[in-house]
DNA sequence: CGCTTTTGACCGGCGC
DNA sequence: GCGCCGGTCAAAAGCG
């Protein structure tokens, strides 16, 4: 972790604008994926097409004759609404999405600690584990390079944080309209900004 | 010095 | 019951 993982103090919140005109953007490209697993199994997909040609989503997520959708599929829990008491877990986030980027993890503004790394089946390269540092958060993170386009990055993010980020970012408008909980919302905003000049 | 990363071991679920 | 596979633990090393 090279990049800054610790945000600092000058940690620009991005507009429209700095957004494009973001360096660090350079090698940097939101594709379109980003879906949310319901606990109840019910994983609606939320497509974002940007200006990206590519919509790798629909062939990664519908079809294993996809090739690569494995590790994607994997997200969708056939947990099925069982009638056990103890189904309120901890999970019931969780929310992947592909980006198109060099680094494998990006700052999202929570500390993460690595907890593990494995290699998977079918995929050549390790899938990272981390989780949020905070205590009493459980929140969980999955860092794993796609197969075959060492360009993406797939990050599952599982859980819902307690806390704030550690590093008080506000927004104006621009998220919305997506969930209730909106957390991870929070994040995917906060996870571009400006690399520090230094 | 306190924290993170590292890395192999361990463990539980599932398929055969 | 066994072995594969994916996820987590934990001890030691590493870094600011």
């Amino acid at each position: 972790m090279n990049i800054s993982q610790n945000p600092s103090p000058n940690f620009t919140f991005f507009s429209d604008e700095s957004f494009i005109n973001n360096p660090f953007m350079d090698n940097f490209d939101f594709s379109n994926l980003m879906f949310d697993v319901d606990e109840g199994g019910n994983n609606r997909l939320i497509q974002e097409e940007t200006s990206s040609p590519t919509s790798i989503v629909s062939e990664t997520f519908t079809g294993e004759s996809g090739g690569s959708g494995s590790a994607i599929t994997t997200l969708s829990k056939k947990e099925s609404t069982g009638s056990k008491d103890g189904e309120a877990k901890d999970m019931g986030h969780r929310v992947a999405f592909r980006t198109r980027s060099k680094i494998d993890v990006m700052d999202d503004g929570y500390k993460w600690r690595k907890y593990g790394k494995k290699s998977v089946k079918n995929n050549t390269n390790k899938r990272n584990y981390y989780k949020c540092s905070s205590e009493g958060c459980m929140v969980k993170k999955r860092v794993e390079r796609d197969s075959e386009d060492a360009a993406y990055v797939i990050t599952t993010y599982e859980g819902v944080h307690n806390h704030e980020s550690p590093s008080h970012v506000y927004y104006n408008d621009m998220v919305l309209s997506y969930d209730h909980d909106n957390w991870n919302q929070h994040s995917l905003l906060q996870s571009v900004h400006l690399s520090p000049p230094s």
